[in-house]
DNA sequence: GCGCACTACGTACGTCGTACGTAACTACGA
DNA sequence: TCGTAGTTACGTACGACGTACGTAGTGCGC
């Protein structure tokens, strides 16, 4: 009995070869590679199981040989990307290394605008990001804290940094997908917007709006956030 | 010249309706409230302009008389539930009115599992979603800080509220779609995931699991995670 | 009251995920 | 040593999807 029907399993859970039959032409790395590559180029709407087994020269249907639904490629990709996450020996400042845990995760979806999107807690066990999660921990050694309060902190500095990366992106990512023009787009809303504004209901928008009549500093609000979320895990020194 | 080709819009910006031809059949209201009907009882992939068409009681392609893209119909259902925000009177304790704003936002995504899918800064500026905000900003008057910290505030605590809510859901949404039920998955995964660390390779996540053996609060993790939101953006009083 | 802008909606195209059947291939049990 | 069971490979096909387009009917503004 072969393993046609669908069968409850995570994807790191099945072997990637078994003793029999013909080897397999490629590996769940390649495979994995090759959907990174096409949403990196053409956007997380182009990965359709047709184009991944193109860019690797098979036919549609024997992708299915390595993975058994399109969910599981998802995985794979989320996977293969957690790879990138640069491992560095903790130098002992547990604040230093969790900002740079946040800046290389931000660098890391600015390579991938696809990333935040396919974020899913269901993911958070592949190897890499066991690996990574591991890693922070092992930053919040110094950090006197029970694992229970550390592991928030990892979720809530991941989940914040995510937020506000796709908050940058996914209208990028959105643009990129209409028949119109990125400013052309930015322009109508802006002006129903204003339109709103002017029209009286909501004062207090508008005076936020007079307020910061400059372009906002984007950079500067991603670091406050993070000093922010460090903030509200460090322990109060006993003098106040 | 009508309206037919692509054209950069907001839906809000568009007319619902102009003097010349029939009387539409249906109202913004209905179409939004059909789709929400659709996607709380099948789930956010049931909504596909056939369906809500269906429901509504006319042909498929008469709906993009109404909404000239599916993105549109998403955008008119995010702006349908969050009418359903409770105002009420600021009473002075911005924190106190934060919280119930928390509260509130929770369970109206547990009465709408696929909103935190939508969630989308483009999304922000909807008719219903200007009112909610305002009505942040006022509960927030008592805070001595600029417009531009107060809406860092509402962004990050909805980003927190809808990011945790999205892990308590989608892995239900996600799992409504599967041929198996939740437990052998989740007995799958679990399994998966004991093996992983029975390996030896992460000692932290180990100490981590042994350590809370029980499990885990999601109630209490969650009110913890608004107290330290609201917490970084508490001003500290002089004397400690 | 003519004409235009609108509503309504059927048809059709290209896409998607994937169930299923078939042929070739290889390692194991006899 | 040799079937044979479990693979890989992949073509075909089905039922969805979003939506472009054409056509017919309707009613307000000139």
């Amino acid at each position: 009995m072969t393993v046609r029907g669908a069968v409850p399993a995570v994807i790191w859970a099945r072997p990637e070869r078994t003793g029999r039959g013909p080897k397999p032409a490629y590996t769940r790395d390649d495979i994995a590679a090759a959907a990174v590559r096409i949403a990196d180029a053409q956007g997380l709407d182009a990965v359709s199981m047709r184009h991944v087994a193109a860019e690797l020269g098979c036919g549609t249907m024997s992708l299915y040989n390595y993975v058994p639904r399109k969910e599981d490629l998802y995985e794979l990709m989320v996977d293969a990307v957690s790879a990138e996450h640069e491992l560095w020996e903790p130098n002992g400042d547990w604040r230093a290394d969790m900002l740079r845990v946040a800046h290389q995760t931000r660098a890391l979806m600015h390579r991938h605008p696809w990333v935040p999107r396919l974020m899913s807690p269901v993911y958070g066990f592949s190897p890499h990001a066991l690996r990574y999660l591991e890693h922070c921990l092992a930053c919040l050694d110094p950090l006197q804290a029970a694992y229970g309060t550390k592991l928030e902190l990892v979720a809530m500095l991941n989940g914040v940094v995510t937020t506000y990366v796709r908050n940058e992106l996914d209208t990028a990512e959105r643009v990129r997908a209409l028949p119109w023009s990125e400013d052309e787009e930015n322009a109508v809303r802006i002006a129903y917007l204003a339109g709103q504004i002017a029209s009286g209901a909501y004062p207090r928008m508008a005076a936020a709006f007079t307020e910061d009549a400059g372009p906002v500093d984007l950079e500067a609000v991603f670091e406050r956030a993070l000093d922010r979320v460090l903030d509200a895990f460090t322990p109060r020194g006993p003098g106040g």
